[in-house]
DNA sequence: CCGATGAAACACTGG
DNA sequence: GTTTCATCGG
């Protein structure tokens, strides 16, 4: 480990730093991945750590591997025995290792998000419950967040009515789980930390092994898995974690900065190290950057240094475009541009978004320009309806009790199984206690001779003839490979046949299929189970294609962790970046914040902000305001690229005037803000008392009404979501009375 | 029970 | 612009 003369004194102090509990804070760009690599190479090889005495956590697959690989290169030799993933897939290792002390057996599976839904639909139907007053979604969204926080049914704060409606249906949803001998991605870390919680024995097995854990992008982490980790390392304490609250992007999944004050309370005696140099990025994309995030409070105060060699870089160009159109135009314009002039490569280029949905017009303009790109998103492939219902057929296969994937298959290709059947067959498995996979097989087994054949009536032929199809299959899956099985499948339900019609796109579901089976093959020797966890578990970083030399498309936070010489950051519009769902909460607003950092930080030479004067939204165009975090970079920092204003068209003038007159030359100065289409408002429309209708939230009663940087902030009761605040610009409100 | 048709709702981020 | 749901005739 000589190389250790390559890291710098803080680097160094970090991978060398004694037992015991380790902060590091480490800013962007700072060589935390080296940081982790030359920690864990230093554990094995200077202080003589078996490895399977190590466990690192990582937020991706993606990088687990990278990782591995890294420290393997190293030291030149294997990592056999280290334990090292994702909080959620180390979890499921955890659990399918010590299923005897859960309500599962060893097949369990992991549903997705289609399935939870499906799921809490199923449970809200069985108490009755009115899907228009309890949204699936808001009440998952609730259930979710409990488990994030370990509060299981039975402690569900009741404060409301509706949160007595809630908690009833956590009930109800936790026991369909367990009935279908199936986990949600929350269950793996509740789970988890019940089973190390309950069971001291597990417990001490698990810490005393693990005398040296390692925690990646710790800022992400929810209480779920910081409890996890506190448990897991409560033997040795020999706990080193890696952050930075500047990039915690994810509190809307229970991820909470807030863990890294926690750990300095929990461990008084940690030791803190502050990574500061930079060696990814030019000064002044940092400024920009460091101009942006530090109007975040209750933050550490850093100080990001470039190397001398990436000097003082470019300024960052600001491109406005017409609509949305003109957005994609510029990007792909730019990229061919600089790269026919050999200014830059291909697999040079990211371009950034913040919701998935803007991904569409970008990728039309790219195949219109025929230049080759690659998308970040799992979506694209594993959201396949043909790929999920092969997915599905697998899950029930392992697991027969899977409600969710037989509700998905029973019926496709079409067997004549339709919705009476199926309520029969439901009823069926209530009444006698078993799951109505497990009655399918025997009645495929057993035909007339089984007690359920009567009592099914004419339903019964054909769900024996399916559950004699799934009973063979159920019988093949320990003898024969996983791929003949897949094929085996495919023939039997003559998939290809109802798929693939002959038009260009029956086609292209029967390549879906194909490739998965492909993958399919990738895990022949790991089987079944392997293969059907990390389908569950695939980020979408995972589905990046390695060795392609493209432009790539993702989104803000799909950007974490990544580099890229030229970065596009586009819909830098008020409402997208920072989104509208986020601007009448604070920590929400913190949040976008920090989420523009990350992008902005992403980049190595050059940024491109872009944003356009118009968008599309469900089909018709709304005018925008440039994004309000535009202006918290110094104007010394940006330039504007003249492209768009050349473009002679109608808004030209417009567009000119609201830049020219209220933004140019005001940057981080003045806080105003560009106003295309109407003078600064100083005279509140709204007044307490009032009636107003919003688009979305219905109708509500005016409380409070205030000027704010030339806007007016109106705070409104509405009948359906209680207290919002919002910008009367943008929230689009109609005076009722 | 099945497939076609059109209306209606609809999309923030993701393991 | 895309997906999902409701309805209808076969």
């Amino acid at each position: 480990m000589d190389s250790l003369e390559h890291l710098n004194p803080q680097q160094r102090a970090a991978v060398t730093a004694s037992a015991g509990p380790v902060l590091v804070l480490a800013g962007p760009g700072s060589g935390k991945t080296r940081v982790l690599t030359f920690r864990i190479g230093y554990l094995l090889s200077q202080l003589g750590v078996a490895p399977h005495h190590i466990l690192a956590v990582t937020f991706t697959n993606k990088a687990a591997r990278e990782m591995q690989s890294r420290v393997e290169k190293l030291l030149g030799h294997s990592l056999q025995g280290m334990w090292l993933g994702t909080f959620h897939a180390i979890c499921a290792r955890i659990l399918r290792r010590e299923q005897q002390y859960l309500p599962l057996d060893a097949n369990f599976v992991i549903f997705d998000e289609d399935d939870q839904q499906a799921l809490i639909k199923r449970a809200l139907r069985d108490l009755n419950l009115d899907e228009k007053l309890y949204r699936p979604t808001s009440v998952h969204a609730a259930i979710s967040n409990a488990k994030n926080n370990l509060i299981l049914p039975e402690d569900y704060p009741t404060a409301t009515y509706r949160d007595e409606v809630v908690a009833r249906v956590y009930k109800r949803y936790q026991e369909l789980l367990v009935s279908s001998n199936a986990v949600d991605f929350d269950d793996l870390l509740l789970y988890a930390w019940k089973l190390l919680n309950e069971f001291s024995t597990v417990r001490e097995q698990y810490a005393r092994r693990f005398e040296h854990i390692l925690v990646d992008e710790f800022q992400d982490t929810n209480l779920a898995q910081y409890e996890l980790v506190k448990l897991l390392a409560s033997y040795h304490r020999n706990l080193f974690v890696v952050g930075d609250e500047d990039q915690s992007i994810y509190r809307w999944r229970g991820a909470d900065y807030r863990n890294v004050l926690r750990f300095e309370e929990d461990f008084p005696d940690r030791q803190k190290i502050l990574l500061e140099q930079n060696y990814r990025s030019t000064q002044r994309v940092l400024d920009a950057a460091q101009a942006v995030i530090n109007r975040n409070r209750n933050r550490t105060p850093k100080r990001l240094k470039s190397t001398p060699e990436h000097g003082e870089g470019e300024k960052l160009v600001l491109y406005e475009a017409v609509d949305d159109y003109g957005e994609a135009a510029f990007v792909v314009d730019t990229i061919q541009q600089l790269v026919a002039g050999g200014k830059a490569r291909p697999g040079d280029f990211a371009i950034m978004y913040r919701t998935n949905a803007q991904s569409r017009l970008l990728e039309e303009a790219f195949l219109r320009a025929g230049v080759p790109y690659r998308l970040v998103g799992a979506m694209r492939f594993y959201g396949r309806r043909e790929v999920k219902d092969m997915i599905a057929y697998l899950r029930l296969v392992q697991n027969p009790a899977d409600e969710a994937s037989l509700g998905r298959v029973i019926n496709v290709p079409p067997r004549g199984i339709g919705d009476k059947s199926q309520l029969a067959l439901q009823m069926e498995a209530q009444r006698t206690g078993r799951s109505a996979g497990l009655i399918l097989m025997e009645l495929g087994r057993e035909g007339k001779d089984s007690p359920h054949w009567q009592a099914l009536g004419r339903n019964a032929s054909l769900l024996a003839d399916f559950g004699s199809l799934l009973g063979e299959w159920h019988r093949l899956k320990d003898e024969i490979s996983l791929p003949s099985l897949f094929q085996r499948i495919l023939n039997d339900l003559a998939y290809r046949e109802y798929i693939d019609d002959n038009t260009e796109e029956g086609q292209s579901r029967w390549e879906n299929v194909q490739e998965l089976l492909r993958i399919a093959y990738e895990y022949e020797e790991k089987g079944l189970t392997a293969f059907l966890e990390n389908l569950a578990l695939v980020s979408d970083q995972d589905t990046l294609p390695e060795n392609v030399e493209a432009p790539t498309l993702l989104t803000l936070h799909a950007a974490k962790g990544l580099e890229f010489p030229i970065v596009f950051i586009t819909g830098l519009d008020d409402g997208l970046i920072p989104h509208n769902r986020s601007l009448d909460d604070p920590e929400a607003m913190a949040e976008e914040r920090r989420l523009f950092y990350v992008g902005l930080t992403r980049a190595k030479k050059r940024v491109y902000l872009v944003r356009a004067a118009q968008r599309s939204t469900y089909g018709s165009f709304q005018d925008s305001i440039p994004s309000r975090f535009l202006k918290d970079i110094p104007a010394d920092l940006i330039q504007q690229d003249g492209r768009g204003r050349r473009m002679g068209r109608s808004w030209q003038s417009e567009s000119r005037r609201s830049w020219d007159d209220n933004y140019a030359g005001t940057w981080g100065s003045r806080p105003e803000r560009a106003k295309p289409s109407h003078a600064p408002i100083l005279q509140p429309r709204f007044k307490p008392g009032m009636r107003v209708k919003h688009p979305s939230w219905g109708e509500g009663l005016v409380v409070d009404s205030r000027i704010q940087d030339e806007d007016e902030t109106v705070d409104i009761f509405f009948d359906s979501v209680g207290f919002k605040r919002v910008i009367a610009s943008i929230a689009n409100l109609e005076i009722l009375s």
